[in-house]
DNA sequence: ATGCATGAGTA
DNA sequence: ACTCATGCATA
C-alpha cells in the first residue's frame, strides 16, 4: 500500500452528459438534518448475553416478517422495472454509451476504522431460519446487478487508510484559506470546510445558479482529470454529508468554480453552463418501512454480517441478497459522514 | 435532500 | 467482499 498520493495527473477523455434539473430551490436554509439513530452497539462479547440482543432484533424482524410473508409480492420488486424472475428482459431500452471520468482528487487520509469481530449472530440467524438453504439460491439478482443501465467511472479514488482520527484539535481561528485552489489540498481543518461550504452556497445563490448547474460548468473549468459532478454531490458538499477526505478533495475545485464565475458575471460575459443528453430508465428500489426497521435491527447488532447472513436476512425479509448487502454498505457509510463523525 | 446503486481500487 | 466517491431516481 502506498502511504501517500497527493494528485495525480489524469488524461481521460471528457464525455459530458448532464442532464439539467429543474432550476429549483434556492432555499437558503441551513443545513440540518436527522441524525442517524446512535449505534446502540453493546459489546457482544458473551453468547449468552447476545441472546438478549439478538431475540430483540429477532422479535423486530419476526414481527415483519410475518407480517409480510402472506404478501404475494415483493415489496422490493415492485419498484423493480425488472422483476428478479423476468430473466434478463432487465436490459434498458436506452443505450447509454456515456462515461465520463470522475477524476478525485485524494488526500492522504486514514481511518482506525474497526468493527466489533462478529463470531455469535450465528444464533440470531440460526432461530430465525430454522431451515434456509444458502446453498440455491434462485439466479434472479443477477439481473440488477449484472446488466445495469449506465456505465459508471471513477478512476481514481485512492485509498486512506488508517490514521490517528484524534490529532488535531489545535486551529487558528481562520484567515487564510481562498488562495490555495489547486495545488495544495492538504488542509484537514473540518473547521475551514465547514465555513467554506456555507460560503459557497450563499455565494453560489447569489450567483444565481443551482446546484445542477454547478456540477456541470465543473466541466468548463478543464481542469485536468477534472469533469463534472451531479446535483447530489455538490448538495452533499453543501451540506457537508461526505466524508472528511471527500470534502478536502472537492474544495479546491469548487473554490477555483466560484472564483471563476463570479469573474465571469462580472464581466457579464458569460456564465458556464452546459448542454446535456438524456437517457436514462433505472428504476429505485424501494424498502418498505417494515423491512427497514429489521434491517436497522440486525445492524445494531451486526453492522457487518458475514455473506451467508446477509444472504439468511434477505432470505428473512424475502429481498434479494444484493439489496441487502448494499443496505448494509450504504448503513456504514452514513455513518462516517462528516456530519455524525467524531473527526473534529 | 436522500435512498439505493455502481464501480474502481484494495485488502 | 469491502470501502469510498459518486450518481440516478425520487420524495
Amino acid at each position: 500500500m502506498m502511504s501517500m498520493n497527493s494528485k495525480q495527473p489524469f488524461s481521460m477523455h471528457p464525455i459530458l452528459h448532464e442532464p439539467k434539473y429543474t432550476p429549483l430551490h434556492s432555499s437558503s436554509e441551513a443545513i440540518r438534518r436527522a441524525c442517524l439513530p446512535t449505534p446502540s452497539l453493546q459489546g457482544n462479547i458473551f453468547a449468552g448475553f447476545d441472546e438478549t440482543l439478538l431475540q430483540r432484533a429477532e422479535a423486530l424482524a419476526a414481527v415483519d416478517i410475518v407480517a409480510q410473508k402472506s404478501h404475494p409480492f415483493k415489496p422490493d420488486a415492485t419498484y423493480h422495472t425488472m422483476t428478479s424472475m423476468t430473466g434478463m428482459t432487465c436490459t434498458p431500452t436506452s443505450s447509454s454509451g456515456h462515461l465520463h471520468h470522475p477524476s478525485v482528487l485524494t488526500s492522504h487520509h486514514h481511518h482506525p476504522h474497526h468493527q466489533p469481530t462478529q463470531g455469535l449472530e450465528g444464533d440470531l440467524l440460526d432461530h430465525l431460519t430454522p431451515g434456509i438453504t444458502i446453498g440455491g439460491m434462485p439466479g434472479s439478482d443477477v439481473c440488477s446487478t449484472a446488466s445495469h443501465p449506465h456505465s459508471h467511472m471513477s478512476a481514481i479514488n485512492h485509498m486512506q487508510h488508517h490514521h490517528p482520527q484524534s490529532m488535531n484539535m489545535h486551529h487558528h481561528g481562520l484567515g487564510s484559506h481562498t488562495s490555495m485552489g489547486g495545488g495544495g489540498d492538504s488542509e484537514p481543518d473540518p473547521r475551514e470546510l465547514e465555513s467554506f461550504a456555507e460560503r459557497f452556497k450563499q455565494r453560489r445563490i447569489k450567483l444565481g445558479v443551482t446546484q445542477a448547474d454547478v456540477g456541470s460548468a465543473l466541466a468548463n473549468l478543464k481542469i485536468p482529470g477534472v469533469g463534472c459532478l451531479s446535483q447530489s454531490t455538490i448538495c452533499r458538499f453543501e451540506s457537508l454529508t461526505l466524508s472528511h477526505n471527500n470534502m478536502v478533495a472537492l474544495k479546491p475545485i469548487l473554490e477555483a468554480w466560484l472564483e471563476e464565475a463570479e469573474r465571469a458575471q462580472r464581466e457579464k460575459m458569460a456564465k458556464p453552463e452546459i448542454f446535456n443528453g438524456g437517457d436514462k430508465k433505472r428504476k429505485r428500489t424501494s424498502i418498505a418501512a417494515p423491512e427497514k426497521r429489521s434491517l436497522e435491527a440486525y445492524f445494531a447488532v451486526q453492522p457487518r454480517p458475514s455473506s451467508e447472513k446477509i444472504a439468511a436476512i434477505a432470505e428473512k425479509l424475502d429481498l434479494k441478497k444484493n439489496v441487502v448487502r448494499v443496505w448494509f454498505c450504504n448503513q456504514r457509510q452514513k455513518q462516517k459522514r462528516m456530519k455524525f463523525s467524531a473527526t473534529h
